[in-house]
DNA sequence: AAAGACACCTGGGAGC
DNA sequence: TGCTCCCAGGTGTCTT
């Protein structure tokens, strides 16, 4: 499920129930995520209080005095907060629970994702690396064209590359092309300036929409507003392979790129 | 430094 | 019904 607008929909979700909050206790059912999480986990957050709930790319971040809580959810991750002794299923690997007698649980099917703890965030080698983020004034055209001189490798991979800019994934990255009319196939390092501004219009505008709708399907949270995600009804080229492009009427054609499905209307995108 | 393949994992749907 | 295969919103790591 998530792209950085279902993180920061999950973020704006669990924060007015977790914020403030001191953690009672731990419970891992199962600790193999995409790396094991760390056993000292209980015993770090136990009793310390969430100060705030951040986001860096699609990291979650719990800060605490101590050190702060990495949340990834990966590809099939979600939180939820829940009354406490709430019956468990199968893939509910994580309960953090709050001395208020409520959980914030962690359910991830795929396991892709990961529950890490850091001391120091900036520190930390999976975030250090990261790129910039694509709602700042960092994320700018002329950014993207210093970084992409010489680079053969398509604009797909590019954008979807979080050491250039972080959070824009498979869908969203499709959708951004398709609105900036560039070819996914495209060489990065064969973009022009203006081209860029275009796409870095795109993928901002995309970007805040579906967090405005709630991200593309990521499941509500059961204490919060109870709706799910709902940008999926404004998507205009994901999913949608031999339909009619919503510009001109061509079929829009399908490639793989990296694995990953890319969808584009070979009028519209050059 | 950069490109490409591969790894991790489960569930759902298509096809036989 | 059941089996096999392919696909899925991610991304670090290893090899060329």
């Amino acid at each position: 499920m998530p792209e950085l607008p279902e993180v920061e929909t999950s973020r704006r979700g669990i924060l007015p129930y977790v914020k403030g909050q001191v953690v009672g206790a731990v419970v891992i059912r199962k600790a193999l995520l995409r790396w094991p999480i760390p056993a000292d986990l209980p015993q770090r957050l136990v009793n310390q209080s969430i100060l705030d709930v951040t986001r860096r790319g699609k990291y979650l971040m719990l800060h605490t005095n101590k050190g702060c809580l990495l949340i990834h959810l990966g590809m099939s991750g979600h939180l939820r907060i829940l009354p406490s002794g709430h019956p468990f299923q199968k893939h509910d690997h994580v309960d953090i629970l709050f001395r208020t007698g409520q959980c914030l649980r962690f359910t991830d099917p795929r396991r892709f994702g990961a529950i890490l703890w850091a001391t120091d965030p900036n520190q930390h080698p999976l975030l250090a690396k990261l790129g910039v983020e694509p709602l700042s004034r960092q994320f700018t055209a002329d950014y993207l064209f210093q970084y992409s001189r010489k680079r053969t490798l398509t604009i797909k991979e590019f954008i979807m590359d979080s050491h250039i800019v972080v959070g824009v994934g498979n869908i969203y990255t499709n959708e951004a092309l398709f609105s900036a009319g560039i070819h996914p196939q495209r060489a990065a390092g064969r973009i022009s300036l203006q081209r860029y501004q275009q796409l870095v219009i795109a993928i901002k505008v995309i970007l805040k929409k579906a967090i405005q709708r709630g991200g593309t399907t990521l499941r509500d949270f059961q204490n919060s507003a109870g709706k799910p995600g709902y940008f999926q009804q404004h998507l205009q080229i994901y999913g949608r392979q031999g339909l009619a492009c919503l510009q001109c009427k061509d079929i829009l054609r399908e490639i793989r790129l990296s694995q990953r499905s890319s969808v584009y209307c070979p009028t519209c995108q050059r």
